[in-house]
DNA sequence: TTACCCATGTAATAAGTTACATGATTTG
DNA sequence: CAAATCATGTAACTTATTACATGGGTAA
């Protein structure tokens, strides 16, 4: 149950239409809770219909027309109280690693390949991640308002310099580069 | 599609019943790819069907007998051909930073104690990878035939090791800290 | 003999993915 | 006006979660 409040929480930030947001994952809330416009739109509508968000333009929902939406007060407050909620901390699912233990048992072929190839994608995203931290959170302005913002993207940084880390001592122990 | 393989390397490493795959997820391969009961009788069923593995027990399917599974040979060569295929790195999704987000948004209510809440959680988790390593992986054993299993703990340990600190570090800088 | 655990399963729901459909607006 | 793009949606399918059902064996 975390898209809608994503999505209210990215709406309280900026109102918006149902591609706006899809976009503003892309490059935001998304690198920690991706999510397709076809999962957006659908959200949209339970949020609407659920009276915690509403449309602003209040013209018949003509198909093809730009539907802008901003949070009710509802809606702010299902958000505080989801947010002082907890739950257990996610697992981690990635099937990179399940395919490492069944290397183990069937081979590695095609393994080293792979595993560098995901070195790769990392380290891109790690770049990115840091850039992001240099244009958003200069040192001169350390720690204001958003530092909760800032928390969130060191997350990410962290996440990221690990699997580099891993990823390099990984494929520096495979077997296939001992001969 | 991680499930059935998942199984199928399990299986691989020891034939077992449902139950007993169950409880094998639930320390080993299920930190990275967890299953509930109901998930893996579904996909033993659909295994069996597409003749990946079989039961050995030729009885009658008797309900509340237990059933134990081996990996067919082409079980085996279906789970080499996933081995070495490529997919993209699974995007992080953790509920925990998006409440970051949404703190900002609606106030830090609750959310010094979810994330001491989660320091506890991922400590323990730390310990239990560590005790694992300590049992399994021996520093006088280095680097033999479980290479990889031992990688895989790894990269379990590493995960854990950056979220103690992340959390600790966010906690320390949690505006609720200084008044 | 009741209660508990082992073991396998069904059903319903929610969430996520993939493919496709449709109208409006801009641009060559 | 044709093609591309913006924008909103439907439909079908797969995966994951939650709750419940059923039967067998064992021990208080």
């Amino acid at each position: 149950m975390s898209l809608p409040h994503a999505i209210l929480t990215a709406l309280l930030e900026k109102p918006s239409s149902g591609l706006e947001l899809t976009r503003r994952f892309d490059k935001s809330i998304g690198f920690f809770w991706p999510a397709t416009h076809q999962q957006i739109y659908r959200e949209l509508g339970r949020l609407e219909a659920s009276g915690h968000i509403r449309a602003l333009q209040p013209s018949g929902p003509v198909r093809g027309q730009k539907k802008e939406y901003e949070v009710l007060s509802e809606g702010r407050a299902e958000l505080a109280r989801w947010t002082a909620e907890g739950d257990a901390p996610r697992a981690v699912r990635e099937p990179l690693l399940l395919r490492l233990r069944a290397a183990a048992v069937v081979g590695t072929d095609g393994l080293a390949a792979e595993l560098q190839r995901h070195l790769t994608l990392h380290r891109a995203q790690l770049d990115d991640y840091l850039e992001i931290e240099r244009h958003d959170f200069p040192v001169e302005a350390a720690d204001g308002e958003n530092r909760l913002q800032h928390a969130v993207l060191r997350a990410g940084i962290g996440l990221e310099a690990f699997w580099v880390q891993w990823l390099a001592e990984t494929i520096e122990a495979l077997p296939s580069d001992r001969p």
